[in-house]
DNA sequence: TAGGATGATGGAACCGGTTACATGAAACCG
DNA sequence: CGGTTTCATGTAACCGGTTCCATCATCCTA
């Protein structure tokens, strides 16, 4: 037999109060007599009593909860994004409630989130929301705080994003000091049905860093398929069978360029003297293989993003704050000066 | 300027029925006129009305939501655990609320939360509670389940758990079939302030399985130390620097088993042609290297944990369920035959 | 010493749902 | 046709906090 819940009144009974002054005692309010205080909280203490969140939720018109929608939960970028949201949530009153989505239907059922009163703000990682899903956040009674959202769409609307086209100039730019010239690009196919635009970012600051200095990919070298591991293999090997081969490739993600080094052994070519292979994100798995890449602030952009909403939850800020994260090269094993006669 | 609120009230005006029919209107209840219904629901879309989930809470008495503690949410073991909580959880009308753990301090104030109606239910995954923590979750108000804990102090709780010594019988028999004899094994040491016991179980079942062929591991040949890559690295490095090698080596986990493989590369050996690596968890960068390791079902695992807890929830059951996940043995490219003359 | 400022507290409304109980109408029965 | 079911609905209490407003005791000041 479960005893019955001890509520604030049982408190106030016990400590000889109201339980307008339990309550106030208890969230530490100004007007209240120190010897008060003091008995409401040894009540408290005796009574084991810890108030009920729903009260409190309902009673203060807030949901005391906010909602962290993330794309594809299973990617290492997205656990450790939620990794630094974590960090700032778990020191505040804030419970973080979590919405994983891998589908598009579910993607637009959620996005609705934001006119329910289910929490006090929305954080949205990495999912870049369907037209109707603006207007919806657009205007939603509770701030909502993009990460790793690069749609224009939102772009009236406080978010953290990392600089793709940056990043890219990054790796475009070791490729050139390497000395490289014949250098080769796989991404994701521009039509995706999330309508991620980060491959296209990258692939962009790749090429407008080598226009810059003379060099110009040829339609060939550019390959793009859905995103993965083995769609990044087969494309890669098409383009390394020939007897016309790039020296260098870059792809945009770190799972792509583990299937372009895949491709490169299957052609019998080695890794970093035959091809050199330069991804992005530097996800767990670059490390072990030794992958030279451009990594982003994952935790610290989770971190961020939650600052910001919390600011916003706080007060609304105008206009919208926007913080860029920037990116950072990361040289391992994958990349070297090409082959002499060649490049 | 917000509209106000617009609450079940609104609703039962604008339908012309009281709110009680409103809310049983909405909540599918029996005894309502079918065109009643229809009116409520009718008003309900146009005044664009969703009930408030703080006040629901309370009135049920119930939080309908669901608290997750999960250790050490990166490793991607812990996100495909969530992934499959949250694939059955997002059908339900619970909310998952999850908390990071990644200090022992954290642990212990999170354990509390059984005392507190902050969930209707708990699930814990991969973290052993400690002992005053066990017995507040013995009497906890709300039924709260294990994923991949097996501490002995929970044997009469709820828990989904894999058979970690059969899983490494599995690879020392792989190792055993392939004519291994001198087998190593790497793993956590003994003592770590969580008190994770994987590592033991799966130590256990590699020496009980050689031992049932007549192989035994010789002291020399058992490394304990930190979980991690760099640690294990270290700690193969040593066994492997010597002219007494071993042929093969289990490593406790796939992050261990990959710090091996960087060991036998700093010590000229290639792997499986002079040593054979076969790790567990089957973690995504082993599919990425080639790794062969034991497979956990850990999407199922999750699946498994968030359905015996919304059973439990709806009933407790006596005695307390227990499921357990066979592993499987993943034969990829770094496991062969030992070369003629040793062994 | 009257009058106002200040501090501490209590009574009761309120947040927005759910539901026990009461009520009334219609259907059914012998 | 009176009495009992059955169905549909309304009234109001309730969940457990927070907070507005009123009250009252002190203390300060002219």
């Amino acid at each position: 037999m479960q005893a019955k819940n001890v509520t604030i009144r049982d408190v106030a009974r016990r400590a000889g109060v109201s339980v307008a002054t339990a309550s106030r005692a208890l969230n530490g309010h100004q007007l209240v007599n120190a010897l008060t205080r003091e008995r409401v909280l040894a009540a408290t203490k005796e009574l084991a009593f810890s108030p009920s969140p729903a009260a409190r939720r309902l009673s203060l018109g807030r949901t005391l909860s906010i909602g962290v929608v993330v794309s594809f939960l299973t990617r290492p970028q997205a656990a450790e994004r939620l990794r630094g949201v974590d960090a700032i949530l778990t020191d505040s009153e804030f419970d973080l409630v979590i919405h994983n989505v891998e589908t598009v239907q579910k993607r637009d059922q959620l996005l609705t989130l934001a006119r329910s009163r289910r929490a006090d703000g929305l954080l949205v990682m990495s999912l870049p929301p369907s037209g109707e899903a603006v207007d919806a956040l657009q205007g939603s009674p509770i701030p909502v705080v993009f990460i790793d959202v690069h749609s224009p769409a939102i772009r009236t609307m406080p978010r953290v994003v990392g600089d793709d086209v940056a990043g890219a100039a990054l790796a475009a730019r070791h490729l050139l000091d390497l000395g490289h010239r014949s250098i080769a690009f796989i991404g994701d196919a521009a039509e995706n049905p999330f309508g991620f635009t980060s491959s296209r970012d990258r692939q962009h600051g790749l090429v407008d860093e080598l226009a810059g200095a003379g060099v110009s990919i040829p339609p060939e070298w550019v390959g793009l398929g859905a995103h993965g591991r083995y769609e990044a293999r087969d494309l890669a090997r098409q383009m390394l069978g020939g007897a016309h081969r790039p020296t260098a490739i870059f792809a945009a993600s770190d799972t792509q360029a583990l299937g372009v080094i895949a491709a490169a052994h299957m052609c019998g070519l080695r890794v970093p003297e035959d091809l050199s292979v330069i991804g992005y994100d530097d996800i767990e798995a670059a490390d072990y293989v030794g992958l030279s890449t451009v990594r982003q602030h994952l935790f610290e952009s989770g971190r961020a993003g939650a600052e910001v909403l919390l600011g916003e939850i706080e007060r609304r800020s105008e206009p919208a704050a926007v913080v860029r994260l920037g990116p950072e090269l990361v040289v391992r094993a994958t990349t070297a000066p090409p082959k002499e006669g060649r490049g």
